[in-house]
DNA sequence: CATTTAAGTTCTTTTTTAGAACTTATTATT
DNA sequence: AATAATAAGTTCTAAAAAAGAACTTAAATG
């Protein structure tokens, strides 16, 4: 299977990936969460190959996850914005965050990143709760239905 | 930067993704959490090559997401089986379909997959809430340490 | 005895990524 | 006025990773 079919595949997990499944996107737009917004400051803060960089902020715009916004006339100039569609991928970041603190991180070697609920004032994290009871949702009481992910399976 | 220096960095998004920043480690992992444990599942389902399918479980047994399970004597034949860490993976699986499920889904033209919250019955969505005032978390009311970030940025 | 099952391994070809140098337009510095 | 710096790419070549198909091994099944 090439890569660029999962983007047509009924699984959302699928479809997701395939925008953001790859080697660099995610940390562009965790840096882009920290308010970096232009070519250079991406390229010298992640230390990816310009050629790269350029492919995948195009691929970004292109899924509207990033709008180009001119910020200088002469030469143009473009910034790269997070979207509505691009900020909503904040609880993603937020939950590798929470998963990279606590289990990838052996003998508490490195650093823990927190973050602050600026309503509330807490250093907190992510807690991922059921919308209706509110209780904890973890892999063991959850159900998927996997009709709809079968699909993804065909050949 | 090459790939697996991510592995070191004091970002813990960097280290997550150094084990599932790729283009099919998410995927197999999804398919675990639909409990497919053998590797010709994988392999049939996800349509993956059998090298790359092989070293992928390799790495991710390396890491502890999955641990062999012996289920047959001759010819010895194990199973790949989520640990502890790896089924604390299953926020981030639910929050990517959650964004995919509305954020990636013009026009509505692919089903919506969800999930049964088997405590309470409900169908329901990962909420992702404030671990003290369990208001939802947004890009807008959460700020991060940046100085903890910037690690991964050196050179 | 031939076929099937399961989990890989090996091989060649194609695609992607890394790394470095070059381009273009404009502004700031000597 | 010439020279350097800034910013956002583009263009190369070399190296690494992925795709795709065939092969291996060991036992079980028909």
């Amino acid at each position: 299977m090439k890569w660029h079919e999962l983007g047509e595949m009924s699984c959302p997990i699928a479809r997701s990936l395939s925008i953001f499944g790859d080697r660099w996107t995610l940390l562009i737009i965790r840096n882009a969460f920290l308010r970096t917004r232009r070519f250079d400051d991406f390229q010298k803060q992640l230390g990816i190959t310009r050629h790269l960089l350029t492919e995948r902020l195009n691929r970004l715009v292109d899924n509207k996850i990033f709008e180009k916004v001119l910020y200088q006339e002469a030469p143009k100039r473009y910034e790269y914005k997070l979207t509505e569609k691009g900020l909503a991928l904040y609880p993603i970041i937020m939950a590798v965050t929470t998963w990279g603190n606590y289990w990838h991180n052996e003998d508490n070697k490195y650093p823990v990143l927190e973050y602050i609920h600026k309503d509330c004032g807490h250093k907190t994290k992510a807690l991922i709760s059921c919308e209706y009871c509110h209780q904890e949702l973890t892999a063991k009481n959850i159900s998927p239905y996997y009709d709809n992910i079968s699909q993804t399976a065909e050949k």
